[in-house]
DNA sequence: AAAACAAGTTTGTATTACAAACCGGTTTGC
DNA sequence: GCAAACCGGTTTGTAATACAAACTTGTTTT
């Protein structure tokens, strides 16, 4: 077989929950570091760390590290195409959800 | 580390996209049978049906086998179980994405 | 100088979603 | 009347991935 068109098709990066809450969050702050969205998502340091590092390999938010004073800094925003395919997403959903 | 509460806590049996799609279809239509859920989602006979018995796995939904003249003839419906997690899924998902 | 702590990253594992192969029966072609 | 194609699915194999736990690199504390 090979009938295979998708239908719903939504953009899986964003559609994972915990990802979801972190570019919700990027989306209204604009700039936060990593032990804010590790307060704000309950998520451990480890999966913050590999959901912003996919985040980051999609495209859709900028990582930079500083120091602040001598302790390391991780600050994340969205990028452009991060905004775009959140509110992309966002979009869809809802629109999906909406037609009972 | 043990720090782990979930925040944004999401029935990922229909949180998953194709499963969203059989769900909202079932949700409209009340019993609908194989073939149809295979036009309407546009999914593979194979992935329906795996995702068919997760759905009934989880008492979603109901799955009774009949014959149509020869031919066998799979009809699905939601459980009233069913029905409650996708109204919910879906307060919760419309009101997370509402506050912009 | 050793022990605890801070801020992350890497690794190991179990779950999964999807495609492809399979299966039992039925119809069609010859 | 029998082989090949078709129907309506189910099972299997595999690659991706989400999460927890272990590790790392550097810094305070004692």
């Amino acid at each position: 077989m090979k009938d295979n068109q998708p239908i719903l098709e939504v953009d899986r990066i964003i559609h994972e929950p915990a990802r979801l809450l972190i570019v919700t969050i990027l989306s209204m702050a604009e700039k936060a570091d990593f032990l804010f969205l590790l307060n704000e998502t309950g998520l451990t340091r480890g999966n913050l760390s590999t959901h912003l590092s996919k985040l980051e390999a999609a495209g859709y938010v900028n990582i930079e590290k500083s120091f602040r004073g001598k302790i390391p800094q991780t600050l994340c925003s969205l990028t452009p195409a991060g905004q775009e395919a959140f509110e992309k997403y966002r979009k869809q959903i809802n629109q999906f959800l909406k037609r009972t």
